[in-house]
DNA sequence: ATGAAAGCGCTAACAG
DNA sequence: CTGTTAGCGCTTTCAT
């Protein structure tokens, strides 16, 4: 079953027929014909040789760094409803973060006549060495990451330095002075977060104490939760005790959680928790907790709508679009023991 | 770019390179001529074209349910490890359960050519109308799913009421025999379960007490959580309560255990509590949970092998893979107070 | 073992 | 507006 089947049936030739299904004009009376004979058949277009023939294949790749991870999850989703209502379709790249996997997708890709492709926190290596530069010469190429230094792709970009800066806002104004930071050794955004809470104490003239910044071997596993507990159960027996705890994921503020509940320590009146991330963990306990949510539905559909717009032809420069996290309130934030200061 | 470039660069056919590129009988220095000319050139072979001509596509659709869960993650990235060492590129397309689109989806998956689908929870509607096995004739199709009555279609089958059997017999050991059941409104998976809660106490001739059976109006959002502990609450304060509680996943699960602690009832000692999907929820809090895993990553590495393996041929039969849940013992459960009876 | 040539099903000039 | 025709890049006979 082919175009030669349904041209023969609706008496008409190929070429017409080509053109009903892609919406160029037509008269209304070969129209209506190739559209009942399409439907009497059960025809469905080849894709293949549509992209063979054609410039486009209908088809978007989408390179993501783990597919079990929950923002990229949600992320995926929002992209995947929004381009399917366009009719296409997902190619989905899992590349662990694997600089040499990342190419070799996304050359795969280019091979199978993508449209397009998004690309989900890539390796930085990729970045920096042009390769992201070249590929969005060849096609549509759209970035999703929180590096602000990258201009010459399009670009959704997470603003973490400000989402944090949000999250000392409200802490300092509830009063908080003694802010403790607890990260994960390695990652970039380990290390912007971190950046932003010595600058917003810097601005004010404050300096950590020792101890506050908690550093934990594992940061993104179930681990975490154990480690952050064992961590802060020191740090809260300490004299005197920061007032509020900052915690780069959700994962590690159900620990700080945890030791603050052992230990005696009322959350907010003794001490203040804010989480990173709003995911499911921040609801589960008996503490709802204030975190950082980052918007990853909205940043997805922003994603798919540069593409889409990218495959339109596009801007001459590329375009870039800011997202700030957005702090969520809840029980876990209160004023300093012995009010604003 | 293409093959053509490549046969004049080896000084060859272009059948030579096709076959060269295929892993055909070549002679040893053609072999070479044409991969040092592949390897010189960057040639990637363009796959639209490949699929067109030959009866391969190297690529597999992937229908799910939804994209934003867990646990369809967990068997998806399973499944993309598995076929990306084969070479093969997945289709990712999320049907959100709908009955049309999983139709729809899969007449694009084939005119895409796809070489094989795998399907995970689709509507039942598509299961009792012989769809899939309708179109499992046409390529090679995999399912995922509970249901123990489909023959008819290569699957793999979680055994649920196996696993709840598990947790019975369990709690059961632990001599409790005021069992409650916590469950959401709507769903198979929790009618599965209940009826094997029920089956396993009446084997034992026990009668639920009134109110054992809690179901929820929400079952798989945050707000199951709530919901949860309002229902424990009171089941709690009820004289007798029950000396052990399932909940249908670990949503509800943390629910209960917040129910517990505000209630002052101590868990194990108390109260045993056991929850379903293992997720990192059963890890969060102070308590670790005893739950139920569906081992999803292995679930999907077989979902991947079952597809390979029709892909190469298959078994006259549809074949059949049976997953029985695990239950992963933690500090949660404990013996009934006053001990086995 | 190799090359020439015929498609795979479609789009996109081109001519009418 | 419509039909004819030449590819798109590859696999696969069919000869050799």
């Amino acid at each position: 079953m082919n175009i030669n089947d349904i041209a023969k049936a609706a008496g008409v030739s190929i070429a017409t027929v080509s053109r009903v299904l892609n919406k160029l004009p037509v008269r209304e009376e070969n129209r209506i014909k190739v559209e009942s004979a399409v439907k009497r058949l059960g025809y469905v277009p080849n894709y293949l040789a549509r992209g063979l023939a054609g410039k486009q294949s209908f088809a978007v790749g989408l390179l993501i760094t783990s597919v079990s991870n929950g923002y990229y999850m949600e992320i995926t989703e929002a992209i995947e409803r929004k381009l399917r209502a366009k009719g296409l379709m997902l190619f989905l790249c899992s590349t662990d973060g694997e600089v040499a996997l990342e190419r070799q997708y996304l050359d795969e890709l280019v091979s199978r006549g993508v449209d397009g492709v998004i690309v989900l926190d890539a390796s930085n290596e990729n970045y920096e060495s042009g390769f992201f530069r070249e590929a969005s010469r060849r096609r549509p190429l759209v970035l999703v990451h929180s590096n602000p230094a990258i201009h010459d792709v399009d670009s959704v970009i997470i603003d973490q330095p400000l989402g944090m800066r949000r999250v000392m806002d409200h802490l300092l104004a509830l009063g908080h002075r003694d802010i403790a930071f607890v990260r994960g050794r390695e990652g970039w955004s380990y290390d912007v977060k971190e950046a932003a809470w010595r600058a917003c104490l810097g601005e004010r003239g404050i300096a950590p104490a020792p101890g506050r910044l908690v550093v934990l071997d594992q940061g993104n596993t179930g681990e975490a939760i154990g480690l952050a507990d064992e961590a802060m159960t020191a740090l809260l027996r300490a004299r005197p005790r920061p007032s509020a705890v900052f915690a780069c994921n959700d994962l590690m503020e159900r620990g700080v959680l945890n030791a603050a509940a052992r230990e005696g320590v009322r959350v907010p009146q003794d001490l203040s928790v804010v989480g990173h991330d709003n995911t499911i963990l921040a609801l589960s306990g008996r503490t709802q907790i204030t975190s950082v949510d980052l918007k990853m539905r909205s940043l997805g559909a922003a994603a798919a709508e540069l593409l889409l717009h990218a495959m339109e032809g596009g801007d001459p420069e590329p375009r870039r679009v800011f997202f700030v996290p957005e702090l969520v309130l809840r029980e876990s934030t209160g004023p300093a023991p012995g009010g604003p200061r």
